[in-house]
DNA sequence: GTCTATATAAAGATAGAC
DNA sequence: GTCTATCTTTATATAGAC
């Protein structure tokens, strides 16, 4: 704790400081990844600080100087899942105007092209982190944040492709979103479970048969 | 493990015999009881054995006595609810044959009926038994029966409510069950973190929008 | 800043008394 | 069949060397 610099935060500093706020923040990105591996693979009381440190090159000491404590550590990957995310969608935004990436992402899910290993990896960090949420009331904002987010991500597509086709919605386009997540959501669990158990295209009909109706809804 | 008598399990026996068995399954039931609630409360690593045992209202040795293990213990809970479930599926769809109950379900749970406490405790113990599951794949069978059990009861219901109104659906009923299950678990996820984000008629107007759909592609 | 060694605590499981 | 006492393991977190 003891800084003899008095060289303020923001300033360009010294190669030799900067070098070593580089491989601190090296060393914090490798074991918040070796974190998110371990968390998934085995929960948040089953990872053990020993099998993340070690995942990531280290051994416990070099985590105790990064982190307070272990629930420290697994706020730090949420928080980072968070901020990825973010970008994730606003980008999106930015880069498809029209809003066919989205549909396109839509379609190859339901293509039945299999998630790839990080996309479960996520769905069981999820869990986790909802669970530990659900026990601790104050950090439901930060996820509920986030859901937000991607739920305010889809509206714009929606409202994109309503736009394009002529469509006056019956309802807030978020509210539609809504939904368009939930069984986005609730059939990714019910595929998990039993991949049969949801056919391939399931969803792209699903989308068709809800913007039917919304169709005839406003037709009224 | 010594059985001095030589009588059949599904025979009726003495006094003193039954009660003995009556004894056993009464305190199974107390600890499967206590332990939905620590399992739900604190998760399956964070709930220790003593802590059940000890709600129940005896000590570590009384387990020990009934269960093998915690885990074996977790997966008795598991088995309890899956067949509470299953009986209940079974028991609404006789007592209900014009699929009446159903529909008052959802609309009550559209009128923002808030969750009791023991949906919400069953949410968390899902929560808990998807992700053992989900890192126990030989288990997933298990879990993945219950669901299409409930399935199974929503896709029945379905059929007889288009039987009523007379809608010939385009696709098999259980994939729009499954689409309707999808809903009401993604929502209540949404909800979980932040209630304002679902409306409460939104369920309601969701199954609406789905059937005018739905009829609509019927038509053609 | 990272490692080795260690203190401390907690929990799963067992043995034997009653 | 249940309880008390105990064994053993494992994991968090810290102290001090380099």
């Amino acid at each position: 704790m003891t800084n003899s610099t008095g060289a303020s935060e923001s300033q360009p500093a010294a190669p030799v400081r900067r070098s070593r706020e580089e491989q601190r923040a090296a060393t914090r990105g490798r074991l918040l990844e070796a974190a998110g591996e371990v968390f998934a693979e085995r929960g948040f009381y089953g990872a053990s600080v020993e099998e993340i440190t070690e995942r990531a090159g280290f051994t416990r000491g070099a985590f105790y100087s990064n982190f307070e404590t272990k629930a420290d550590l697994f706020l730090a990957v949420l928080d980072a899942h968070i901020e990825r995310d973010r970008q994730l969608v606003t980008d999106v935004l930015a880069r498809d105007p029209s809003a066919n990436a989205f549909f396109e992402l839509l379609k190859q899910r339901s293509a039945g092209v299999r998630e790839s290993g990080e996309t479960q990896r996520w769905a069981l960090l999820w869990a986790e982190f909802w669970l530990h949420v659900m026990r601790n009331p104050e950090l439901a904002p930060k996820l509920a944040e986030r859901q937000a987010g991607v739920r305010a991500g889809i509206a714009e597509m929606v409202e994109r492709q309503c736009a394009t086709f002529g469509i006056t919605l019956p309802l807030p386009a978020e509210h539609l979103a809504a939904v368009m997540l939930a069984v986005d959501d609730g059939l990714r669990l019910q595929e998990s479970l039993d991949p049969t158990s949801v056919p391939s295209d399931l969803r792209a009909r699903m989308i068709m048969v809800l913007f039917q109706g919304l169709a005839a809804s406003s037709r009224r």
